[in-house]
DNA sequence: CGTTTGGTTTTGTTTGTTCCGAACCAACAT
DNA sequence: ATGTTGGTTCGGAACAAACAAAACCAAACG
């Protein structure tokens, strides 16, 4: 089942959406700027694709652009702005950083959690330990993969500079 | 800077909230039965602790019922119910599942795009390789480290049957 | 200068979420 | 049967999010 670029754009758009917790429309723009084949798409462009009014294109572009996630060009001769992803902070890389950044949030609460157990109700805090450990070594598997892969980021990024 | 028990209730709750995406309410009951010493509360504890009204706690009991997050049980002679946390699907094992479902779901959505670019404009294609590679090599690692973690938690719920 | 072009800002409108109060219901007690 | 207890269900108020329409603005152009 081949699915048409509009598809595509839609099932890439939801899950912009959700898991990066964009507003609809920006996350369909985000979409469609990873899908066109352009170097970059106008403000107009970006307007008719998705059918949508100048003033959500513009705050939705202004989000992304505050976001880090896109950027945008100039031709001589031409008042227009071209938008294009931002290729310094990829989609990866903004990823993995949320993601450490959520884990570090995590590990907190539940180092919070656990400490008011150990004081406060040493029979919970016995029988929690175990899963908890468990759970906690994930996180520091998971805590040195995000790290590596970060720094493989970075030094692609230093290599085109 | 000792956390009172209110104040651990409300960056669990507000943790929960966010990461879990639930209610406002309903992350903070969870909260509370996270924290409490008693074996179970009931409707009326919950309805207490948190100042709330009568059918917003039982909607975030209900709630918390249907996602599995928590279970009651009773006491003869005593019509209510006793709420605790679920002890089969706990907090953690609940939290890699979920990571686990976005991570496939994610890497369905990457491969489709990376599908799409490799038909449809080989420069891109090209130019998004390398990067692409590294995520989907974290991704692998995080697989596994999921796996591995799930199986353990497996493993005590087998032993305490 | 006045007009067009490429947007931005302001001001609604629509839609959805979250909670509450009050009415309701079912089971048990008196 | 009547009352009490332990909830559920049904509106609706208050607020927030997402978008649109229209007025606005600033740069370039005739």
């Amino acid at each position: 089942m081949e699915k048409t670029k509009e598809e595509i754009i839609e099932t890439l758009g939801l899950h912009l959406e959700v898991e990066q917790n964009l507003p609809p429309l920006a996350a369909r723009i985000y979409a469609i700027l990873v899908l066109t084949n352009e170097d970059g798409l106008t403000f107009e462009d970006c307007l008719e694709r998705r059918g949508a009014s100048k003033s959500s294109t513009s705050t939705s572009l202004n989000l992304l652009l505050k976001m880090d996630i896109i950027t945008y060009f100039t031709k001589p001769g031409d008042r227009r702005r071209y938008f294009t992803l931002a290729k310094k902070k990829t989609f990866f890389l903004t990823k993995l950083q949320e993601y450490l950044k959520r884990l570090e949030s995590e590990k907190s609460v539940i180092t919070l959690v656990m400490d008011y157990h150990k004081k406060n109700s040493p029979k919970k805090f016995e029988e929690g330990k175990e899963r908890t450990g468990i759970y906690l070594d994930y996180m520091t598997g998971s805590e040195k993969l995000l790290q590596e892969a970060i720094l493989k980021y970075e030094a692609i990024a230093q290599q085109e500079n």
